[in-house]
DNA sequence: CAGTAAACCTACCCGCGAGTAGGTTACGGG
DNA sequence: CCCGTAACCTACTCGCGGGTAGGTTTACTG
């Protein structure tokens, strides 16, 4: 009844740190922050509560800590994926796989930075609104690049960030719907991805507008 | 020193509902579910507590009350721009409109049901799920009305859910842009989308497809 | 102009969970 | 082998906020 030397025993604080906050993840993950309480983070990670306050000090500053290192993963990991020499297309390909991939391997992450960051509001929401947002940019940056380099009309060019900010909703909405369908792979969510927004760009770029045939439009 | 016959007092229970549920709206859009107070819903309804109890229950009962009658309102003003005898662009166009307009109008709204009430596990999140499922079938059913009308493959039409669900998260991440940039019409918006979309969709239709021009597709 | 029912309030209880005081045990260096 | 320090724990305090007991006031009703 003692698996792995019984009990593992005064590990070193870097590694105690690392635990701890995989637990937060997980629990803040599941539960939210409010809900979550500091005595089951301690318990998932196999510490007592005064650790916890220890080494990574209150419950903001723990949850904090979470959000900006989840954060750090999610967009290293997308910026690996990516080669700004890449055509803009495949840029967008990449990003988009390498997103969808991260989400498969890390529900947990992803799940607090998606619906947890927001909802707790003052400086946790700014700081993921102002993350988010970045990303949003340089979505924008990629599709104007495209449409410069074609002829794009300051109409749309204007619009840029706006359908930027569409894509970026898109692939996290895709995200959520992932966890309910598993059986698909992330390149394929990628594909449905780029079908359905590249063309709609590539139609944008080439002039091609749709309208409503009725004159109301507010 | 007094507006309105000084203190407006003994109204009937009904009236005295909407405005409790309407507080509650406004701090649990403000504050998250778990930081909003009832004594805070209390204040800014302008009653004491136990009025809130009597009325309408724990918070729990109150917070799914809110929920429901926002995504009832928000579902019925979507419903009434969309005419089944419109072809499947113009029903699109329209509950897109309609959406972005109950935004605009709504941002209390809005936040509960976008921001909280994912983030409050268990039955609301479920109910909540459930609901934002059903918009998507609903697109996805015009989806594939357009595919199959003019022959589209089984491929696509497979695909069509998460087609489904990424123009679902779209319009959800614009309305949340939409907050950071103001100066732009409803109307905008939704011509943002249909052009992005709809434009994307009538491609893959024509059996248009963008394929990544690297072999590697995991 | 009672009397009754519904509207409404003040003032409290109490459990849960954030945060801490103060000690105990094991490892590493001399 | 012993001592210092870093790892670690048990056992608390205490305030916040959900929920309620029990009474008071106003409006309608005959």
């Amino acid at each position: 009844m003692q698996e792995k030397t019984r009990r593992a025993r005064r590990l070193p604080r870097e590694v105690r740190e690392r635990q701890i906050l995989d637990a937060a993840v997980e629990v803040f993950s599941a539960n939210g922050y409010h809900a979550a309480s500091m005595d089951e983070v301690a318990e998932v990670a196999g510490v007592s509560k005064p650790m916890v306050y220890t080494y990574l000090g209150s419950k903001e500053d723990l949850f904090a800590k979470c959000i900006r290192r989840e954060a750090k993963r999610l967009l290293d990991a997308v910026a690996a994926g990516v080669d700004t020499d890449m055509t803009p297309d495949m840029q967008l390909w990449s990003g988009l796989r390498s997103f969808f991939s991260f989400v498969g391997d890390n529900r947990s992450s992803w799940l607090v930075l998606h619906r947890q960051a927001l909802s707790v509001g003052g400086s946790f929401a700014e700081e993921i609104s102002q993350m988010r947002a970045r990303s949003i940019e340089l979505v924008a940056a990629v599709v104007v690049a495209t449409g410069t380099k074609q002829g794009i009309g300051e109409e749309a060019e204007k619009s840029a960030e706006g359908l930027a900010a569409a894509l970026v909703g898109a692939a996290e909405s895709l995200a959520v719907w992932w966890l309910d369908h598993p059986d698909v792979s992330d390149g394929l969510l990628a594909s449905w991805l780029m079908n359905l927004v590249w063309l709609g760009f590539g139609d944008l770029v080439k002039g091609e507008v749709w309208t409503p045939n009725f004159p109301a439009t507010t």
